[in-house]
DNA sequence: TTGTGTTTTATTGCCTCC
DNA sequence: GGAGGCAATAAAACACAA
C-alpha cells in the first residue's frame, strides 16, 4: 500500500501500524511512547485495560494477560511481535467525546486538536471516533425516521382498513335493500298482471257480471278511475285467491246482477251497515297499495288518479278493445 | 469453553470543496 | 492537489447462549 498523506497521518495518529505490506512490523505504541515522538501519544489511550463499562478486557485480550502473570519479558516480547489490537477507549473518554458530540457533531481542526490533548488521544482517534459517531448517529436517525413512518402507515391502514370494513357492510345494506325493493317491485307487478290477465281472461259471457242497474251490458270499462258506483270490482279481483274467486272472476260477478252491488254478495246476510264498514275496512288500505290500479271509490278517499297520473277522466281506457 | 452475533475502532477509496 | 467527509468494509473487542 502507498503510504500518501491519509496514511502518514494515520501512522501519526495511532502510534502505531499494522504489519505493512512488506510483511516488515512498524512501530508499535510502547516503542512510540518510550520515545514520545508524537505529543498526544499516551500509554492510556492506546493501552486499555477496561472496557466501556470499566470492567477488565475478557482473557482473550492480549493486553489483559501481558505484565499480569509474572512472565513480562516473554509477553513484551509476544507483544512486539503481534499485530497492533484495537483498544477500546475508556469511558471517561467516550463520555468525555459524547458530551462534545451533543454540543456539535462536526469537528473542527482546532477543536480536534483541543480534544485530543484534554483526553489524551490522537487527533485523528478523535476524529475517527467523530467519524463512526456520526454514522451511528445517521443510522439511529433513519431508524427512527422509518419507524415514525411505520407507524403513520400503520395508522393510515387501520383507518383504510375500517373504511373498507365500513363500505362493504354498506354495499350489503344496499343490495338487502335492493333485493327487498325489487321484490316488491316484482309483488306488485305480479299483482298487477294478476288483475290484467283476470280481466283479459274473463269469457265473454262472464261479462254479464258487469251490467248496470237495467240489465243491459255495460260498455264501461272495467278498470276506470272514478268509478264511484262500482267499487268491489276491483277489490274482488285483487283478492283473487279469496275462496270465492273462481276462474280469474270472483263467483259474486256472475251472481251478481248488478255492479254497482258487487259488494254485496249476499245482500240477504248483509246489512247496508255492515257493507259500508267493510267497504271502510278494505278500501283505504287497497288504494293505498294499488294506487295504479284506479280510482277505488270510497266515500272516505280522496279521487285518485290513475297510472299515467292524468286525471281518470282524460284517460279512458278499455280492456275489452283488446 | 466455544460459537455466534453485535459493537466499536480503524482503514480504504471515492468524492467534494477550496 | 490537499484536507476532510462519507460509505463500505475489516477486524478486534465484547456479549451471550448452549
Amino acid at each position: 500500500m502507498a503510504l500518501g498523506t491519509r496514511s502518514l497521518f494515520s501512522m501519526e495518529g495511532r502510534g502505531l501500524m499494522y504489519t505493512s505490506a512488506t510483511g516488515s512490523s512498524l512501530n508499535t505504541n510502547g516503542l512510540l511512547h518510550n520515545h514520545m515522538p508524537f505529543p498526544f501519544l499516551d500509554s492510556r489511550s492506546m493501552v486499555s485495560f477496561k472496557d466501556v463499562s470499566g470492567r477488565m478486557n475478557s482473557e482473550r485480550s492480549f493486553f489483559r494477560s501481558f505484565g499480569q502473570d509474572g512472565n513480562e519479558d516473554e509477553d513484551f516480547d509476544e507483544y512486539f511481535h503481534q499485530p497492533e489490537k484495537k483498544r477500546r477507549l475508556k469511558a471517561d473518554q467516550i463520555e468525555f467525546l459524547e458530551k462534545s458530540f451533543e454540543a456539535d457533531n462536526k469537528l473542527e481542526p482546532e477543536r480536534k486538536v483541543q480534544l485530543a490533548k484534554d483526553i489524551g488521544l490522537q487527533p485523528r482517534q478523535v476524529a475517527i471516533w467523530f467519524q463512526n459517531r456520526r454514522a451511528r448517529w445517521k443510522n439511529k436517525s433513519l431508524e427512527k425516521d422509518y419507524e415514525v413512518l411505520q407507524d403513520s402507515y400503520n395508522s393510515l391502514k387501520a383507518k383504510y382498513d375500517n373504511l373498507v370494513k365500513e363500505k362493504d357492510q354498506l354495499k350489503v345494506q344496499v343490495l338487502d335493500l335492493t333485493d327487498k325493493l325489487s321484490l316488491k317491485e316484482k309483488e306488485r307487478e305480479g299483482l298487477e298482471v294478476v288483475n290484467t290477465q283476470t280481466l283479459f281472461e274473463a269469457p265473454q259471457q262472464q261479462r254479464v257480471g258487469i251490467q248496470d242497474s237495467k240489465g243491459e251490458v255495460s260498455n264501461e270499462p272495467i278498470l276506470t278511475c272514478k268509478q264511484e258506483d262500482n267499487p268491489s270490482v276491483k277489490s274482488d279481483l285483487l283478492y283473487s285467491d279469496s275462496p270465492n274467486y273462481t276462474d280469474g272472476v270472483h263467483s259474486s260477478l256472475l251472481e251478481a246482477g248488478d255492479s254497482s252491488h258487487l259488494f254485496d254478495m249476499d245482500q240477504s246476510d248483509m246489512s247496508q251497515d255492515e257493507e259500508e264498514n267493510l267497504r271502510r275496512l278494505f278500501l283505504p288500505s287497497l288504494a293505498y297499495m294499488f294506487p295504479r290500479i284506479g280510482d277505488i271509490s270510497s266515500p272516505d278517499l280522496p279521487a285518485s288518479t290513475c297510472s299515467s297520473g292524468l286525471p281518470i277522466e282524460e284517460e279512458p281506457y278499455d280492456f275489452w278493445a283488446y
